[in-house]
DNA sequence: TGGGATAGTGACAATATTATCCATATGATT
DNA sequence: AATCATATGGATAATATTGTCACTATCCCA
Protein backbone atom coordinates (compact mmCIF):
# COMPACT_ATOMS: atom_id res chain seq x y z
CA UNK A 1 0.00 0.00 0.00
CA UNK A 2 1.22 3.47 -0.86
CA UNK A 3 2.14 5.67 1.92
CA UNK A 4 1.83 9.51 1.77
CA UNK A 5 5.01 11.19 2.62
CA UNK A 6 3.24 14.69 3.82
CA UNK A 7 1.14 14.19 6.69
CA UNK A 8 -2.66 15.07 5.94
CA UNK A 9 -3.81 17.21 8.65
CA UNK A 10 -7.55 16.14 9.92
CA UNK A 11 -7.68 19.09 11.61
CA UNK A 12 -10.61 20.55 9.71
CA UNK A 13 -14.37 18.67 8.88
CA UNK A 14 -13.94 18.86 5.35
CA UNK A 15 -10.86 17.14 5.33
CA UNK A 16 -11.88 14.00 7.60
CA UNK A 17 -14.95 14.00 5.08
CA UNK A 18 -12.56 13.83 1.96
CA UNK A 19 -10.64 11.49 3.43
CA UNK A 20 -13.27 8.76 3.71
CA UNK A 21 -15.25 9.56 0.67
CA UNK A 22 -12.91 11.62 -1.59
CA UNK A 23 -11.62 8.75 -4.01
CA UNK A 24 -12.55 9.14 -7.54
CA UNK A 25 -15.22 6.71 -7.49
CA UNK A 26 -16.36 5.98 -3.86
CA UNK A 27 -19.22 8.35 -3.72
CA UNK A 28 -20.39 6.82 -6.89
CA UNK A 29 -19.64 3.22 -4.94
CA UNK A 30 -21.44 4.30 -2.16
CA UNK A 31 -24.59 5.16 -4.08
CA UNK A 32 -24.30 1.85 -5.68
CA UNK A 33 -24.65 -0.29 -2.42
CA UNK A 34 -27.28 2.19 -0.44
CA UNK A 35 -29.28 1.31 -4.13
CA UNK A 36 -28.98 -2.41 -4.10
CA UNK A 37 -26.16 -2.79 -6.29
CA UNK A 38 -24.04 -4.62 -4.12
CA UNK A 39 -21.68 -6.90 -5.85
CA UNK A 40 -18.52 -5.44 -7.30
CA UNK A 41 -19.47 -6.94 -10.72
CA UNK A 42 -22.81 -5.36 -10.76
CA UNK A 43 -21.33 -2.46 -9.52
CA UNK A 44 -18.78 -2.96 -12.65
CA UNK A 45 -21.59 -2.81 -15.01
CA UNK A 46 -23.06 -0.08 -13.23
CA UNK A 47 -19.62 2.15 -13.09
CA UNK A 48 -18.35 0.87 -16.94
CA UNK A 49 -15.46 3.72 -16.56
CA UNK A 50 -13.69 2.31 -13.62
CA UNK A 51 -12.27 -1.24 -13.78
CA UNK A 52 -12.94 -3.67 -11.56
CA UNK A 53 -9.50 -3.41 -10.24
CA UNK A 54 -10.24 0.20 -8.92
CA UNK A 55 -13.55 -0.93 -7.65
CA UNK A 56 -12.06 -3.49 -5.31
CA UNK A 57 -9.17 -0.77 -4.61
CA UNK A 58 -11.91 1.54 -3.26
CA UNK A 59 -14.32 -1.19 -1.81
CA UNK A 60 -11.42 -2.16 0.61
CA UNK A 61 -11.08 1.14 2.04
CA UNK A 62 -14.72 1.52 2.38
CA UNK A 63 -14.23 -1.64 4.07
CA UNK A 64 -11.42 -0.12 6.48
CA UNK A 65 -13.22 3.04 7.41
CA UNK A 66 -16.49 0.91 8.27
CA UNK A 67 -18.47 2.69 5.64
CA UNK A 68 -19.34 -1.01 4.46
CA UNK A 69 -19.75 -4.50 5.37
CA UNK A 70 -18.30 -7.67 3.59
CA UNK A 71 -20.46 -10.45 3.44
CA UNK A 72 -18.69 -13.98 1.20
CA UNK A 73 -21.21 -16.19 0.72
CA UNK A 74 -19.81 -20.30 0.49
CA UNK A 75 -19.55 -22.24 -2.88
CA UNK A 76 -19.44 -21.30 -6.08
CA UNK A 77 -20.00 -19.37 -7.92
CA UNK A 78 -18.54 -16.86 -6.15
CA UNK A 79 -20.75 -14.50 -4.35
CA UNK A 80 -20.04 -11.52 -2.43
CA UNK A 81 -22.04 -8.73 -1.02
CA UNK A 82 -21.61 -5.27 0.48
CA UNK A 83 -23.87 -3.24 3.12
CA UNK A 84 -23.62 -0.15 4.12
CA UNK A 85 -22.85 0.22 7.65
CA UNK A 86 -24.64 2.61 9.96
CA UNK A 87 -21.92 4.76 9.85
CA UNK A 88 -21.87 4.34 6.31
CA UNK A 89 -25.73 5.53 6.30
CA UNK A 90 -24.78 8.78 7.95
CA UNK A 91 -22.85 9.71 5.18
CA UNK A 92 -25.92 9.70 2.60
CA UNK A 93 -26.91 12.62 3.39
CA UNK A 94 -23.70 14.23 3.08
CA UNK A 95 -23.37 12.46 -0.61
CA UNK A 96 -27.31 13.69 -0.91
CA UNK A 97 -26.25 17.34 -0.55
CA UNK A 98 -23.10 17.45 -3.30
CA UNK A 99 -25.18 15.21 -5.81
CA UNK A 100 -28.04 17.83 -5.62
CA UNK A 101 -25.74 20.81 -6.27
CA UNK A 102 -24.24 19.29 -8.89
CA UNK A 103 -26.90 18.40 -10.60
CA UNK A 104 -28.82 21.84 -9.91
CA UNK A 105 -25.39 23.46 -11.51
CA UNK A 106 -24.21 20.66 -13.97
CA UNK A 107 -25.12 23.13 -17.14
CA UNK A 108 -23.20 25.68 -15.89
CA UNK A 109 -20.13 24.16 -14.73
CA UNK A 110 -20.28 22.14 -17.56
CA UNK A 111 -20.02 25.22 -20.09
CA UNK A 112 -17.75 27.10 -18.20
CA UNK A 113 -14.96 23.94 -18.21
CA UNK A 114 -15.57 24.34 -22.29
CA UNK A 115 -14.78 27.49 -22.17
CA UNK A 116 -11.40 26.68 -20.32
CA UNK A 117 -11.11 24.17 -22.84
CA UNK A 118 -11.38 21.19 -19.97
CA UNK A 119 -11.16 17.49 -21.21
CA UNK A 120 -14.15 16.48 -20.26
CA UNK A 121 -17.75 14.69 -21.42
CA UNK A 122 -20.64 16.42 -20.62
CA UNK A 123 -23.60 14.43 -19.18
CA UNK A 124 -25.74 15.20 -22.51
CA UNK A 125 -25.12 18.16 -25.39
CA UNK A 126 -26.36 21.08 -25.54
CA UNK A 127 -28.97 22.07 -28.19
CA UNK B 1 -2.55 25.00 -17.37
CA UNK B 2 -1.95 21.30 -17.24
CA UNK B 3 -5.02 19.65 -19.05
CA UNK B 4 -6.35 16.20 -18.86
CA UNK B 5 -5.46 13.17 -20.70
CA UNK B 6 -8.53 11.24 -19.67
CA UNK B 7 -12.10 13.26 -20.10
CA UNK B 8 -13.48 13.89 -17.14
CA UNK B 9 -17.06 13.05 -16.93
CA UNK B 10 -19.48 15.28 -15.53
CA UNK B 11 -22.44 13.28 -15.92
CA UNK B 12 -23.29 12.77 -11.66
CA UNK B 13 -23.72 15.38 -10.16
CA UNK B 14 -21.33 14.29 -7.06
CA UNK B 15 -18.51 14.75 -9.90
CA UNK B 16 -19.97 18.42 -10.89
CA UNK B 17 -19.61 19.33 -7.42
CA UNK B 18 -16.03 17.85 -7.35
CA UNK B 19 -14.97 19.43 -10.26
CA UNK B 20 -15.78 22.69 -8.23
CA UNK B 21 -14.25 22.20 -4.64
CA UNK B 22 -12.48 19.19 -5.40
CA UNK B 23 -8.98 20.85 -5.35
CA UNK B 24 -7.58 20.04 -1.51
CA UNK B 25 -7.75 23.89 -0.26
CA UNK B 26 -10.93 24.96 -1.88
CA UNK B 27 -13.48 24.46 0.67
CA UNK B 28 -11.02 25.92 2.92
CA UNK B 29 -10.35 28.85 1.34
CA UNK B 30 -14.14 29.40 0.44
CA UNK B 31 -14.83 29.24 3.96
CA UNK B 32 -12.74 31.59 4.59
CA UNK B 33 -13.62 34.05 2.33
CA UNK B 34 -17.33 33.92 3.78
CA UNK B 35 -16.03 34.54 6.92
CA UNK B 36 -14.72 37.56 5.93
CA UNK B 37 -10.88 36.81 5.53
CA UNK B 38 -10.75 37.73 1.79
CA UNK B 39 -7.00 39.04 0.92
CA UNK B 40 -4.71 36.49 -0.42
CA UNK B 41 -2.15 36.81 2.18
CA UNK B 42 -5.05 36.82 4.91
CA UNK B 43 -5.91 33.74 4.11
CA UNK B 44 -2.61 32.44 3.64
CA UNK B 45 -2.38 33.31 7.08
CA UNK B 46 -5.33 31.35 7.88
CA UNK B 47 -3.61 28.35 6.04
CA UNK B 48 -0.44 27.93 6.70
CA UNK B 49 0.25 24.57 5.57
CA UNK B 50 -0.46 26.06 2.25
CA UNK B 51 1.26 28.28 0.31
CA UNK B 52 0.97 31.58 -1.46
CA UNK B 53 1.25 30.25 -4.52
CA UNK B 54 -0.91 27.37 -3.96
CA UNK B 55 -3.52 29.39 -3.14
CA UNK B 56 -3.45 32.24 -5.87
CA UNK B 57 -3.54 28.83 -8.13
CA UNK B 58 -6.82 27.73 -6.35
CA UNK B 59 -8.44 31.31 -6.20
CA UNK B 60 -7.94 31.55 -9.61
CA UNK B 61 -10.26 28.30 -10.63
CA UNK B 62 -13.00 29.41 -8.12
CA UNK B 63 -12.47 32.93 -9.65
CA UNK B 64 -13.06 31.03 -13.86
CA UNK B 65 -15.89 29.01 -12.50
CA UNK B 66 -17.45 31.97 -10.70
CA UNK B 67 -17.73 30.96 -7.31
CA UNK B 68 -15.99 34.43 -6.13
CA UNK B 69 -15.22 37.28 -7.66
CA UNK B 70 -12.27 39.60 -7.29
CA UNK B 71 -11.45 42.72 -6.55
CA UNK B 72 -8.52 45.01 -7.57
CA UNK B 73 -7.78 48.15 -5.76
CA UNK B 74 -5.44 51.24 -7.58
CA UNK B 75 -2.49 52.18 -5.38
CA UNK B 76 0.28 50.56 -3.63
CA UNK B 77 0.08 48.67 -1.06
CA UNK B 78 -1.84 46.41 -3.15
CA UNK B 79 -4.95 45.28 -2.47
CA UNK B 80 -7.43 42.43 -3.86
CA UNK B 81 -10.31 41.33 -2.44
CA UNK B 82 -12.12 37.94 -3.01
CA UNK B 83 -15.64 37.61 -2.11
CA UNK B 84 -18.39 35.39 -2.87
CA UNK B 85 -20.55 35.08 -5.00
CA UNK B 86 -24.55 34.72 -4.82
CA UNK B 87 -23.64 31.07 -7.04
CA UNK B 88 -20.60 30.48 -4.41
CA UNK B 89 -23.17 31.23 -1.53
CA UNK B 90 -25.05 28.26 -2.85
CA UNK B 91 -22.00 25.96 -2.39
CA UNK B 92 -21.88 27.04 1.68
CA UNK B 93 -24.34 24.51 2.43
CA UNK B 94 -22.86 21.91 0.58
CA UNK B 95 -19.56 22.87 2.56
CA UNK B 96 -21.42 22.73 5.69
CA UNK B 97 -23.05 19.13 5.26
CA UNK B 98 -19.01 17.98 4.53
CA UNK B 99 -17.98 20.24 7.47
CA UNK B 100 -20.45 18.71 10.36
CA UNK B 101 -20.19 15.44 9.28
CA UNK B 102 -16.24 15.50 9.42
CA UNK B 103 -16.45 17.54 12.97
CA UNK B 104 -18.61 14.47 14.67
CA UNK B 105 -16.44 11.40 13.20
CA UNK B 106 -13.63 13.32 13.29
CA UNK B 107 -12.34 10.70 16.43
CA UNK B 108 -13.49 7.46 14.60
CA UNK B 109 -12.23 8.74 10.71
CA UNK B 110 -8.45 9.50 12.92
CA UNK B 111 -8.43 5.95 14.82
CA UNK B 112 -8.94 4.26 11.85
CA UNK B 113 -6.26 6.38 9.46
CA UNK B 114 -3.93 5.45 12.88
CA UNK B 115 -4.91 2.10 12.59
CA UNK B 116 -4.15 1.98 9.20
CA UNK B 117 -0.47 3.98 9.75
CA UNK B 118 -1.39 6.23 7.53
CA UNK B 119 0.62 9.39 7.68
CA UNK B 120 -1.84 11.92 9.02
CA UNK B 121 -1.62 14.84 11.82
CA UNK B 122 -4.40 14.61 14.63
CA UNK B 123 -6.52 18.13 15.38
CA UNK B 124 -5.74 17.00 18.94
CA UNK B 125 -4.30 14.22 20.84
CA UNK B 126 -6.94 11.57 22.55
CA UNK B 127 -6.37 11.12 26.21
C1' DT C 1 -10.36 -28.16 -24.09
C1' DG C 2 -11.39 -23.58 -24.36
C1' DG C 3 -13.76 -19.79 -22.78
C1' DG C 4 -16.57 -17.16 -19.34
C1' DA C 5 -18.30 -15.71 -14.80
C1' DT C 6 -17.10 -14.93 -10.16
C1' DA C 7 -13.69 -12.46 -6.68
C1' DG C 8 -9.13 -10.87 -5.48
C1' DT C 9 -4.26 -8.93 -5.59
C1' DG C 10 0.89 -7.69 -6.73
C1' DA C 11 3.59 -4.90 -9.50
C1' DC C 12 4.07 -1.21 -12.01
C1' DA C 13 2.82 2.53 -15.55
C1' DA C 14 0.32 6.54 -16.41
C1' DT C 15 -1.85 10.48 -15.05
C1' DA C 16 -3.08 14.25 -12.07
C1' DT C 17 -2.35 17.33 -8.36
C1' DT C 18 0.27 20.01 -5.26
C1' DA C 19 4.54 22.11 -3.66
C1' DT C 20 8.77 24.60 -4.30
C1' DC C 21 11.72 27.86 -6.21
C1' DC C 22 12.44 31.91 -8.40
C1' DA C 23 11.07 36.00 -10.77
C1' DT C 24 8.45 40.52 -11.52
C1' DA C 25 6.67 45.04 -9.66
C1' DT C 26 6.08 49.08 -6.26
C1' DG C 27 6.26 51.67 -2.26
C1' DA C 28 7.06 52.04 2.75
C1' DT C 29 10.04 51.12 6.39
C1' DT C 30 14.43 50.25 8.81
C1' DA D 1 20.73 50.00 0.34
C1' DA D 2 18.56 46.35 2.17
C1' DT D 3 14.32 44.30 3.66
C1' DC D 4 9.56 43.68 3.97
C1' DA D 5 4.70 43.62 2.49
C1' DT D 6 1.61 43.39 -1.14
C1' DA D 7 0.04 40.35 -5.44
C1' DT D 8 1.03 37.24 -9.28
C1' DG D 9 2.85 33.78 -12.37
C1' DG D 10 6.39 30.54 -15.05
C1' DA D 11 8.87 26.45 -14.72
C1' DT D 12 9.70 22.38 -12.71
C1' DA D 13 10.05 18.96 -8.87
C1' DA D 14 7.69 16.12 -5.77
C1' DT D 15 3.94 13.64 -4.41
C1' DA D 16 -0.42 11.25 -4.77
C1' DT D 17 -3.92 8.87 -7.19
C1' DT D 18 -5.73 6.04 -10.64
C1' DG D 19 -5.36 2.70 -14.37
C1' DT D 20 -3.43 -1.41 -16.63
C1' DC D 21 -1.64 -5.89 -17.03
C1' DA D 22 -0.98 -10.19 -15.49
C1' DC D 23 -1.88 -13.70 -12.41
C1' DT D 24 -4.48 -17.06 -8.88
C1' DA D 25 -8.60 -19.93 -8.08
C1' DT D 26 -13.00 -22.57 -8.90
C1' DC D 27 -16.87 -24.03 -11.26
C1' DC D 28 -20.17 -24.04 -15.28
C1' DC D 29 -21.19 -24.26 -20.10
C1' DA D 30 -20.51 -25.16 -24.92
Amino acid sequence: MYHNKIPQALDYGVSVTMKVIGGKWKPCIIDCISNGINRPAQIQKAIKQASLRVINQQLSELLDYEIVTKESFEGYPLKVEYTLTPFGNTLLSVIDAMQQWGDAHADKVAEIAMNRKENVTLYRNKT
